[in-house]
RNA sequence: GCCGAGGUGGUGAAAUUGGUAGACGCGCCGGACUCAAAAUCCGGUGACCCUUGGGUCGUGUGGGUUCGAUUCCCACCCUCGGUACCA
């Protein structure tokens, strides 16, 4: 018999897999594809972590599952290779990221392979190397093509810290995503990707998606569509008109102000002389504010009157206009009509600067007062010819009346901005446009792409002072306008690395394509069939990636809708209640569990701990329960062969290979490997088994320990790798069992069990049940109600 | 505040459409083997009561529906995610 020898086992089957290229399916050959994909990761420093085994491995045994289902598997990895750390450390110690990025990815690759994974490298991908930049350029170029890529100038989100602008999805609660720093806004002309034009199309197809509920529910929250009006108020004396949005027309005649956001554009043009000083001294202060303050939804109303005043469409009353910073610039218009007695805030505000209060809506359409406000549809009141309308009805009136006048009408607004993808950094793909004094913006010529970043960068020098580092670089920013070849300058800022990961999975398939992004003889392998990897990406790149693929197919690139059909999101480990993370000090590496019980153990136990999408908090303990188990196997695998099989040996076999089953192909590693552990410790107490019953349970086995099970099955004496057998099948005849244990219950209450043929009839059973003494002893001398019989579960004898 | 997910033994966790709560693992207790220990194997292990058979309670809390509720309904408490005056 021999002994686990993990190390020596891990070893050479890593070696056979990669000499054999057993994880390199026919890319010609496309059907039956499954293209199962993780999240691709960041290069860094640190050693690969348990984070990155927990996306990994379980995902690797689904995949070897579904090839031992026959499919095609292509789980093909790469590197989001660009990015902020890289250059960071490059300041921090002097080495150029292009030099770090090399070595961590060459490492990570060595623990990549030490993982046991069904990689397939021929088409790595390596997001921050000319040939694959290029042809994010080259998106860049083609979005711009269709007119959804553009530049304008607005208040931005500025990181200090990261020292560049970022898009509203990297910015949660004020703070940038990344290093969780104060963000400002500045006004700044940048670039970005029209995604709003794709807002309805993202939102409706989400429905369709195999996706968690909870990622779907997210993304149309942050789409945030609103079905309301628009309104256009005339403002006296000035010829600027008042755009509003609203979801309220039916409310109309309450509106008794207007409020403008402190950012509005008109809000120096219709303040007044004498309102001027104070209206400045407000824009400022909001300005010193953090967006934190400035949100925070309990905070109290403020606020100062422009002196100017607006027209009520409908009422044909001045209202005046006020500025105040509950209303929020980068929504809707910027500006609202104020109606107090329908919204809370108004209402707040209202009452606090003594403005009037009219009633436009109740429940009952009575008038009840301007005591509190009603914010819910009900019947319009004081409203002239919309009174005794409901609320719908109105906002229909209204908008037609809107609409027939030419200053408003239906509107649909969405919460979604544009992309914001330029940022002040170094180590990113260079944005492809040049700047001509006279030709104004110019893109790069696709014959002329890649822009290649210049290696030379004094990174230091720039860092901190507000300006791109590539702004510095007298060689790459200086460049002949394409159009006229005058002089001119390049566009100094890099791409956001989401634009990187938001088309990689299109290449994959072809990772060294030379005439295209991706090659079009390979998009049959497209899309990916399953998409696994960590929540976070929910709003981000998630988003990202639905929007370049529709964008792509509108552009005549792509024949399909959505690139993950199937998302499935792994839980987080943590350490201690916290996030696992390099500052916080409290990673677990799993180097050292290799080490000491081997890859198929480590993953095992990943897959055990719990439920795949729930994560946990690392413990170790319990790790040697696997180390059990695969030694039990081992030993069971050598035992002597038996050539009997009892029906209970089949049933077993039989039931353990359908749970096993259906519980890999929802991904529930947990139970599945509970199944297995029943299985063993059914044949260890036996102490033999049959070939047949033997081979079965390796292949059963396979996908969660792969090395194992190819050791133990060529010790069987197959030459084939077990990944090319056929996955067990269950018959269903032998898991049919002609005695079944049934409960009895007493009132609802269980009071014994019987071992019965399973198809006696209820009224044999009742008799059987009544016989036993501790079910007579509480029936006897009663009043039976109600017999109850649930087939194969439970029979409830009802008392009185 | 709002939206979403979740609270089950000492512990990680299981439980078809409501149908024997705690599978499987860890830990712990007892036993076998051993000079002894480790490893391994066997048995036990929700709490309380009881002499065995058994009984009472028990899935965050309090109600409800039901013959029967971890599962459905109502109210509340706590934890974790998301979001943040979105007009």
């Amino acid at each position: 018999m021999t002994n686990y020898d993990f190390k020596a086992i891990e070893k050479k089957w890593q070696h056979y897999w990669n000499v054999n290229r057993c994880h390199e399916p026919d890319m010609a050959q496309s059907e039956n594809k499954f293209y199962n994909l993780t999240m691709f990761s960041y290069p860094s420093g640190d050693r690969l972590h348990v984070g990155h085994w927990y996306n990994f491995a379980p995902a690797d045994t689904f995949a070897r599952f579904k090839k031992m289902c026959g499919y095609n598997v292509f789980q093909p990895q790469g590197f989001d290779a660009f990015g902020l750390p890289a250059e960071n450390y490059a300041i921090k110690h002097g080495i150029h990221p292009a030099i770090s990025t090399r070595q961590n990815i060459s490492r990570m690759k060595e623990q990549l392979i030490e993982m046991g994974a069904m990689f397939d490298w021929r088409n790595e991908i390596n997001t921050s190397s000319p040939e694959y930049y290029k042809w994010t350029q080259w998106l860049f170029l083609k979005l711009m093509e269709m007119g959804l890529a553009y530049q304008k100038k607005s208040p931005v989100n500025w990181c200090p810290s990261c020292s560049t602008v970022l898009a509203n999805e990297q910015v949660n609660n004020g703070e940038c995503d990344r290093c969780h720093s104060q963000v400002t806004k500045r006004l700044l002309k940048q670039w970005f990707f029209k995604i709003t034009e794709y807002a309805e199309e993202l939102l409706t197809c989400l429905d369709s998606l195999n996706w968690p509920e909870k990622t779907k529910h997210m993304q149309r929250n942050w789409i945030g569509k609103s079905i309301g009006s628009s309104i256009q108020f005339s403002v006296v004396g000035h010829s600027e008109v008042i755009e509003v949005f609203t979801t309220r027309s039916d409310t109309i005649f309450g509106a008794t102000y207007m409020v403008l956001a402190p950012e509005h554009p008109f809000v120096n043009s219709i303040t007044t002389t004498n309102c001027l000083s104070k209206v400045t001294e407000y824009v400022e202060s909001t300005k010193k504010l953090s967006e934190i303050d400035r949100t925070s939804s309990d905070r109290d109303k403020s606020g100062v009157f422009t002196g100017a005043y607006a027209i009520n469409p409908l009422t044909q009353q001045e209202i005046p206009i006020w500025i105040s910073d509950y209303v929020v610039a980068s929504y809707g218009t910027g500006a609202i009509m104020a109606v107090p007695s329908g919204d809370e805030r108004d209402f707040q505000f209202a009452t606090k600067f003594n403005l009037p209060i009219i009633e436009v809506v109740s429940a009952d359409g009575e008038i009840h007062g301007n005591d509190q406000c009603f914010s819910d549809y009900g019947i319009v009141i004081n409203s002239e010819k919309y009174n005794g309308m409901t609320s719908e009805a109105a906002k229909i009136s209204v908008d037609d009346f809107l609409e027939s006048k030419g200053i408003g009408g239906a509107k649909v607004q969405y919460k979604l901005h544009d992309w914001l993808i330029s940022r002040q950094r170094y180590w990113g793909a260079p944005i492809p446009i040049i700047h001509c004094d006279d030709c104004g913006i110019v893109p790069v010529p696709f014959d002329q792409i890649p822009v290649l970043l210049p290696d030379d960068i004094n990174l230091a020098k720039t860092y901190g002072q507000d300006i791109s580092p590539l702004a510095t670089h007298d060689n790459f920013i200086n460049a002949n306008c394409p159009v006229c070849n005058k002089p001119a300058k390049r566009d100094a800022d890099t791409m956001d690395t989401f634009v990187c990961s938001s088309w990689y999975y299109l290449r994959y398939p072809d990772s060294h394509f030379d005439d295209g992004p991706f090659n079009p003889d390979k998009t049959a392998w497209l899309p990916i069939d399953q998409y696994i990897g960590g929540a976070e990406h929910a709003t981000m790149h998630l988003l990202y990636a639905r929007f370049i693929t529709k964008a792509l197919r509108d552009g005549g690139y792509l024949n399909f809708d959505e690139p993950f059909s199937n998302l499935f999101h792994q839980g987080t480990i943590t350490r201690d209640g916290a996030k696992m993370s390099k500052s916080k000090g409290n990673t677990v590496s799993p180097d050292t569990y290799i080490e000491k019980c081997g890859a198929d153990v480590f993953r095992s136990y990943l897959m055990f701990m719990g439920p795949f999408d729930e994560g946990g908090d690392w413990t170790d303990t319990g790790i040697v329960g696997i180390e059990r188990f695969i030694q039990k196997s081992w030993k069971l695998c050598q035992k002597e062969l038996n050539s009997s099989e009892s029906a209970k040996d089949l049933y077993i076999l039989h039931t353990t290979i359908k749970s096993v089953t259906s519980d890999l192909e929802s991904k529930k590693f947990n139970t599945a490997l509970s199944r297995l552990m029943e299985f063993v410790n059914y044949f260890v107490a036996k102490n033999t088994i049959s070939k047949n019953i033997r081979d079965q349970f390796v292949q059963l086995l396979a996908p969660f320990m792969p090395h194992a099970a190819e050791e133990l099955w060529e010790m069987f004496g197959n030459k084939n790798s077990i990944f090319n057998s056929n996955w067990p099948k269950c018959n269903e005849q032998f898991t049919i069992e002609s005695m079944i244990e049934i409960a009895i219950q007493v009132n609802g209450k269980l009071r014994g069990s019987i071992e019965i043929d399973k198809n006696i009839s209820k009224e044999a059973l009742l008799q059987r049940v009544k016989e036993l003494e501790n079910i007579h002893k509480f029936i006897s001398g009663k009043e039976i109600v109600k017999e109850i019989f649930v087939p194969g579960r439970l029979v409830n004898i009802v008392i009185k």
